[in-house]
RNA sequence: GUGGUUGUAGCUCAGCUGGUUAGAGCGCUUGAUUGUGGUUCAAGAGGUCGCCGGUUCGAAACCGGUCUUCCACCCCA
């Protein structure tokens, strides 16, 4: 070893049980998916450049992994633009593909090439990789898991309510309890700069307003006056920072507030159905609430956003969030087609499951029984046992080698394995087999014409 | 992308305003214990102090660069 190896910057090395957790919560997620009726797709890990660039604004191109083109990719660039400089235009020409960024993007464009196969309401799902060239910060690296579940092509609202549904049943299966969906809407937003005189400011007033858990009512005015908003505006956006009461409350004022904007009104009136309905069918564990400073993905939500905040007891940020775009498949030259979809956190899921406890107790084990190697003659019968207890559907192996039986016994304690079974040459003469139970440390000697009354004291 | 922060044994970390041979706990190996782990006791192995360069008689420590970690911003899952 000449040098240590290193893996790049933001990406992970998982260990075993580290990956036994994470299917833990994908088989959940999963599960509640196809209770749900949707229906798993994978795409490519990478795309053509232009499938991807442009759609995540100039922050996401920047954020894109691009892969070299293969081959003398020089050769093919004129002397002037090489000598310019200008990273911008070579890298198009220098670079033909990107790592996937998101799911959504390139969901829209299966739609769009598989649009006469497929039929619509469509309700996919797809966990997959992407990859960001950000900066890591704890709970974000430049390659995650994200698991989507999207519906194109229905524009009712009972698709949000389902979205509300769903992210209940999985956090309810999980255990996590007390995660809140908080829900808004953009035509709300949208009716809200209008009423106030700024729908050119839009994107600047709802990134401010997004801010205020954060920086708090003061920072979210200063930071609107600097963002180009009149002090007119701003006053008249006070009603907000002081909404009070239960979710149909909220709503109630916010309709009196918009009550001259078209487009606020049917926000309203959106968001009011989803609450009522929900309401009505009821929730398992998690709480729903509207959050008129969610703001989260405007460029391209039209409809409902949602964001699912953790447990309050547990430090940490979103951990799911999604929202219904109108026009996610226009970019590819697919009209009318409305899509809502959904997105969980996986990593920050897994640490918010860590550090309230929350993985089932056995989900370490990875093995339940080993047998001691005495010898050739022991480890064979030791492994016809391990067939039989395989065929039963229990983990179980036989130390490879006869080393210092000191050694197997600590092995298997470092494995966390339950039973040790010991077949010696006293157990061979007698046909029977030795279990030591790790946790007690008590014995029990079976015979091995029986090994169904020792499975049967596994269960 | 901006500002800051971190890196010393497999792991978690000490190491003073630069000074001789770089430490601890845990883990690991061996023995007490040739058929019994998790407890105890004894002994042992393991480090080019992230990497490259500079200052100095002398650098783990100071300076510059670079990589990495974490944090804030931007943005986002």
């Amino acid at each position: 070893m000449a040098k240590k190896p290193s893996i790049p910057k933001g990406t992970r090395d998982f260990t075993p049980s580290e990956v036994i957790k994470r299917n833990y919560i994908f088989d959940i997620v999963k599960k509640h998916f196809q209770t749900f009726g949707f229906q798993p797709i994978e795409t490519p890990s990478f795309e053509n450049s232009d499938t991807l660039m442009g759609k995540y604004g100039d922050e996401g191109d920047r954020l894109i992994f691009k892969i070299l083109n293969s081959g003398d990719y020089l050769s093919k660039v004129d002397e002037a633009l090489y000598s310019s400089k200008d990273s911008n235009s070579l890298t198009s020409k220098i670079s033909e593909k990107a790592l996937r960024y998101d799911l959504t993007v390139p969901f829209a464009r299966y739609v769009v090439m598989h649009q006469n196969e497929i039929d619509f309401p469509f309700k996919r799902y797809q966990i997959q990789p992407v990859w960001r060239a950000d900066r890591p910060q704890k709970g974000r690296f430049r390659e995650f898991y994200q698991c989507d579940a999207d519906v194109v092509g229905s524009d009712s609202l009972l698709q949000e309510i389902e979205f509300v549904q769903l992210y209940d049943a999985v956090f309810t299966d999980l255990k996590l309890d007390g995660v809140n969906i908080k829900m808004n809407n953009r035509k709300i937003l949208s009716g809200i700069a209008e009423v106030i005189g700024a729908q050119d400011l839009l994107i600047d007033f709802t990134v401010a307003l997004d801010k205020l858990d954060k920086i708090g009512e003061d920072g979210v005015k200063k930071e609107m006056a600097e963002r180009g908003l009149t002090a007119e505006a701003i006053a008249k956006v006070e009603p907000l920072f002081s909404l009070s009461g239960s979710n149909l409350e909220q709503l109630e004022s916010l309709k009196e507030l918009l009550k001259d904007s078209e487009t606020g009104s049917k926000g309203v009136e959106e968001l009011t159905f989803i609450v009522r309905t929900i309401q009505e069918m009821g929730l398992q564990s998690a709480k729903l609430s509207i959050d008129v400073t969610l703001a989260r993905g405007l460029n391209y939500y039209t409809g409902a956003i949602f964001e699912v905040g953790a447990p309050e007891e547990v430090k940490m940020g979103s951990i799911g969030g999604g929202g219904r775009y109108d026009d996610l498949t226009g970019i590819f030259g697919l009209k009318n087609v409305s899509g809502v979809g959904i997105s969980f956190g996986l990593d920050r899921i897994y640490l918010v499951l860590e550090e309230l406890n929350l993985f089932p107790e056995a989900i370490d084990q990875s093995l339940q029984v080993l047998c001691v190697n005495f010898g050739e003659k022991e480890s064979i019968a030791a492994l016809k046992l391990v067939n039989e207890l395989r065929k039963a559907g229990i983990k179980a192996d036989v130390y490879p080698s006869s080393t210092k039986m000191q050694k197997q016994m600590k092995y298997a304690n470092n494995r966390n394995v339950s039973y040790v079974v010991l077949i010696g040459e006293q157990e061979l003469e007698s046909n029977s087999f030795v279990v030591k139970n790790m946790t007690e440390g008590s014995q029990k000697e079976y015979s091995l014409h029986t090994v169904a009354d020792f499975v049967a004291s596994l269960s």
